[in-house]
DNA sequence: AACATCCTTATTATCGATAACGCAAGGTTG
DNA sequence: CAACCTTGCGTTATCGATAATAAGGATGTT
């Protein structure tokens, strides 16, 4: 039977452009890369190395380098070279938290703020996850994953909390594609958004704190909630 | 009357060192800058205008540029320029709630973890802070105040979560600061202090927690409590 | 053997020059 | 007149080469 694609074709513009920038380029492919665990914590990076593999110099790499940085995907010491960052059960815990409290404390502000707009892009982007699932591309769902969320704090208003934001979800998606088991249901992990879209197009702001609120908290298993204890839902 | 110094040889390593690299030394004068307001939100930093100011070559720009970017202090848009971030009382109030979540929920680990070397930091800190303020040096305490708070976190050993309290507390700083009083009792920000490394050193965390999240909750007075409201202390 | 010092090597940091980009102003074409 | 192209300018992005740095090993001294 011919599975039929959602529309997508609204999408590119949400999803953080990928620009004609080498720089940009490789901080892509080496996101990835780290995401995926492909580059294992505790590898190193060097500079003229990554040059000569992607065919550009090493400033470019440079740049590309401090980006990572910038997300924490990569610990940069000052001539000492550049590792992947580890990717501890701790670290992630408390990036969690951290990301409840970003998204879950400025909900009120989002939902005064929802227009349709808003709604017709969050839907663009549960289509682009739903074919991604249906891909069994695990990456590129957590891309648009990211874009959602990202999309929905933004109407927020808030530019200089987006950045912590940014590194919560890269993190969270890391910590969680490192341990997840093969045949995972990531139709699942979309149509988990489709609630969220709902409340919000109700401008039902109880229910939209209560859905994003378990959505954040089961993202990720800690076994026994011990790490996460505490949490206002 | 002869006014004594604390002593605060042993502060040095303590705060963010000023290695030899001219692209920080260059992160921290811009940084300085915009704390202070000297640089004004939305004013264009061009690359080869500073590199010509601070007699350095652009790369060297670029790269502390990057630094400030990472901190949110500067915003870059590619091809476009780097202009001096907004310092939205909306922003700062959100940053404040992040870095009490980030602070508060893991003193627990942070009261496991203290040592002696631990108290005799934060003491000394304390010591530098009382000398800035005697000096009048708001910008100089701050400085000290940042590196006491992250010398406290690091103890927590959460390295992926230290980067967003550092854009907290540099946040918190520029937006106090920048609405501070010029006649601002100085020496009483330093002795608030006092009674955190009592807890500590007690191993209270009960009141350790206490008296951090009323001590962060009052650095900024946000007028009528609307923008904090729903802080669990 | 212990220790300091010099040197080698791997790597990052900085430089100066050139290329690419984005925007705005002015001109061209229908 | 409006839509579209072109060109110029200010700026960032990239390049290749050179300088500076840190760590470890070799060397020499006590």
């Amino acid at each position: 039977m011919a599975i039929e694609s959602f529309d997508t074709s609204a999408v590119p513009t949400l999803v953080p452009r990928q620009s004609s920038r080498r720089s940009h380029a490789l901080f892509v492919a080496l996101q990835k890369d780290i995401v995926l665990g492909d580059l294992a914590p505790g590898k190193a990076l060097t500079e003229l190395d990554l040059a000569q593999r992607f065919q550009c110099s090493q400033s470019t790499v440079r740049e590309a380098l401090m980006q990572l940085h910038e997300e924490g995907l990569v610990i940069r010491q000052p001539n000492r070279g550049t590792h992947v960052a580890p990717c501890n059960a701790d670290d992630a815990a408390a990036l969690l938290r951290i990301r409840h409290e970003v998204e879950c404390s400025t909900l009120d502000r989002v939902v005064a703020r929802t227009d349709e707009p808003l709604l017709a892009d969050l839907r663009n982007l549960l289509n682009a996850m739903r074919n991604a699932a249906r891909d069994a591309d695990e990456y590129l769902l957590s891309v648009y994953d990211r874009a959602f969320h990202l999309r929905l704090f933004e109407t927020a208003d808030l530019p200089l909390v987006t950045p912590i934001l940014t590194r919560c979800l890269i993190h969270n998606h890391r910590y969680k594609i490192q341990r997840s088991q093969p045949n995972r249901a990531l139709e699942e992990t979309a149509e988990r958004h489709v609630p969220i879209i709902e409340a919000l197009a109700a401008r039902d702001a109880p229910a939209l704190h209560r859905l994003l609120s378990h959505h954040i908290l089961t993202i990720v298993d800690f076994g026994p909630d011990l790490t996460l204890q505490g949490v206002s839902t």
